[in-house]
RNA sequence: GGCCCCGUGGUGUAGCCUGGCCUAACACGCCACCCUGUCAAGGUGGAGAUCGUCGGUUCGAAUCCGAUCGGGGUCGCCA
């Protein structure tokens, strides 16, 4: 069957003459009574397939009543089309298939929604019938770009000396991180396998076995709750190297990406290497987050000393109180409505917890809004200064302890820098955060966690503040940002048992914990084990970003919905009784009722 | 768990704020017939939704109110 087929999208006028068999998908028809015109598609494209009741009317019978989507088996010969005739619109478009035979393989139902075209659909409908939204155009693309992405990836890790090792997907359930997905044991009731949040571990572990570059395209689960660019299985490209330093990580994985994110012809391809990179407090200081969006300007100013003697109490009050005061300057913001302000930019700002918003006017004949009276004339040319603010432009402020002010006004930003269309959507700025803290405090416990995880290299300079002042310890983590959206992170890893030991300590973990949770790592690095670090760049999140793409379920092929739920086979299901009596298991009251 | 948005023929929308003219409109799709150069084919005719569900207000509800279900976004969460 296969030796003879000509893809759909492949006959160009150096074949006309060519006798030949295409099989595919009805994209369209057109029955004119006499000839009848098909737009036969597959996966390489379309071709007209031409039934003339004349000189094949087998054939033309055959394609009377033929239907979208239908599977049709053609024989042909190719013919070139006249001048007037040729489709522009069509690879193929200047030649067509005459056809001798047509075979119907599988007549089609109606489908749900149009196939042939990329018509906005409702997505529980798209998730239900996946198998024909595959087959729609967009989704064609996403899954052959998310292929070519991969195989270039690999190609580039092979030639970098990286070799592929498969981890298991059943592992040890690790107590820290996100929440696991646990799979009972069968043959010790009571145990539990978990699926691998990532192979962090053996990754590792493979680092002591003299891998030296390690490398997989690994599927991770993590059950927690879903966002627009969050799946419960996700796949990253997971390396680890020996004996290196951040630039050499930083140059492997800039080469992989690159080389595959230009091959596929993403957004603002070509990106050139190195990419930039921000120290952390640099990015929190300038942009209030720690992944940036760096396409556009607006940075983050700070007035806490203008605010600290201003007559304005709820400013002068935030600052007494430890806290700061920090802006934005909208340019042109003049148009910024009372009531946009008060409402969409407020709850922006609220739903990171920020109290408020403070907001000013700058306009020919001064500044306005209903806080300008509490300030001196001093004070409103200091926040002029400040922020740079012309004529015409908006200055939001927000008074509260730092990490809020700068989250809210970080939040900010990047609402307006996209509703106000500040850069071009071909733009790309990939860059390293660098830097990071080692340690932060839990909100709601307070806490000491790692701010990456806890087998991240301190960094050497801070070592001996980490029993005195751990919050002020950098690590030797990193992430990796595109267009302000974290597709990567990474750090050089501990490898010295008592440095390990000390950070454990750190984050309450005292030797017989850290020996009952992670003792088989401790010891293998008691064995030698090689200085090393990683990275681990998702690669849904990239492709989703190369394509342009607004959710990561556009870029996997059986996606799962915001409740985890792969509504297509309708899992997860209720398993029998029989099942979980062999796993030793019996389900609570509550988890019997229905949904 | 909190907050926000959405739910009207097969699909996508309009109508909803300001209840009655809605016996629910439009486009695409679907069905039948016509048509020998169409390609977003065209023409003629036709079928198809009690407006997510339940309850309330009202003489009257797609429209107002409440509850609930489903979906999405987001905060928490994601070492």
């Amino acid at each position: 069957m296969t030796t003879l087929r000509t893809p759909c999208g492949a006959p160009r006028p150096v074949d006309v003459g060519k006798t030949m068999t295409v099989y595919g998908w009805v994209n369209r028809w057109r029955d004119q009574g006499g000839l009848i015109f098909l737009d036969l598609r597959d996966h390489s494209g379309i071709l007209q397939i031409v039934l003339n009741p004349q000189t094949s009317p087998a054939a033309h019978a055959a394609a009377h009543g033929v239907r979208n989507e239908w599977v049709l088996r053609v024989d042909g010969e190719l013919r070139m089309r006249d001048a007037e005739h040729v489709n522009t619109n069509l690879e193929t478009g200047e030649v067509e298939l005459h056809a001798g035979v047509c075979e119907v393989l599988a007549v089609a139902k109606t489908p749900p929604f149009a196939v042939n075209e990329d018509a906005e659909v409702e997505e529980q409908l798209r998730l239900r019938y996946r198998y024909l939204d595959l087959r729609r155009p967009r989704l064609q693309r996403n899954l052959r770009a998310r292929a070519r992405f991969i195989a270039v990836i690999r190609t580039a890790m092979v030639e970098q000396g990286f070799i592929e090792v498969e981890t298991p997907m059943m592992i040890r359930a690790t107590p820290e991180g996100a929440r696991d997905y646990l799979v009972p044991s069968r043959v010790f009731p009571g145990s539990f396998y978990a699926l691998p949040q990532s192979p962090q571990l053996y990754k590792q572990l493979s680092m002591v076995a003299g891998v030296d570059r390690y490398f997989q395209i690994a599927r991770c689960m993590r059950d927690e709750d879903q966002r627009a660019d969050r799946q419960p299985e996700f796949t990253q490209l997971d390396l680890e190297m020996s004996f290196v330093d951040e630039d050499d990580v930083f140059a492997a994985v800039e080469h992989a990406i690159s080389s595959a994110w230009n091959a596929c012809e993403f957004r603002g391809s070509p990106v050139t290497t190195p990419f930039p990179r921000i120290p952390w407090p640099e990015a929190m200081e300038r942009y209030g987050v720690d992944k940036p969006d760096t396409r556009f300007g607006m940075h983050l100013c700070d007035l806490t000393d203008v605010a600290r003697t201003s007559g304005f109490r709820v400013f002068a009050d935030a600052v007494a109180s430890g806290g700061v005061v920090k802006a934005i300057r909208v340019e042109g913001g003049d148009d910024l409505t009372w009531s946009e302000i008060e409402g969409r930019l407020l709850d922006i700002a609220r739903a990171v917890k920020a109290k408020g918003l403070a907001y000013l006017w700058k306009r020919a004949d001064g500044w306005q809004s209903g806080i300008a009276k509490f300030f001196t004339a001093d004070e409103l040319e200091a926040i002029g200064a400040a922020t740079g603010a012309q004529v015409g432009d908006c200055v939001l402020m927000v008074a509260d302890r730092s990490g809020i002010a700068a989250a809210a006004l970080g939040a900010l930003r990047n609402h307006l820098g996209r509703e106000r269309k500040l850069y071009g959507s071909e733009r790309v700025d990939m860059l390293w955060i660098t830097n990071f803290p080692m340690f932060e405090r839990s909100e709601e416990t307070g806490e000491i966690t790692p701010a990456h995880h806890p087998f991240t290299m301190v960094n050497p300079d801070d070592l001996d503040k980490l029993e005195s002042d751990p919050l002020s310890v950098r690590s030797r983590a990193y992430d990796l940002v595109v267009n302000g959206h974290e597709v990567a992170s990474g750090s050089i890893r501990i490898t010295d048992p008592d440095v390990q030991r000390r950070v454990f300590a750190a984050i309450g973990i005292d030797r017989e914990q850290a020996r009952r949770k992670f003792g088989f790592l401790l010891e293998a690095f008691e064995y030698g084990a090689p200085p090393h670090g990683g990275c681990a760049p998702g690669i849904d999140r990239l492709v989703m970003e190369g394509l342009g793409e607004e959710n990561i379920r556009d870029v996997i092929a059986f996606p799962k919905n915001q409740q985890a739920q792969e509504v297509m086979t309708d899992a997860p299901a209720p398993v029998d009784e029989s099942q979980l009596r062999e796993l030793g298991l019996a389900l609570l009251p509550r988890a019997r009722e229905p949904q």
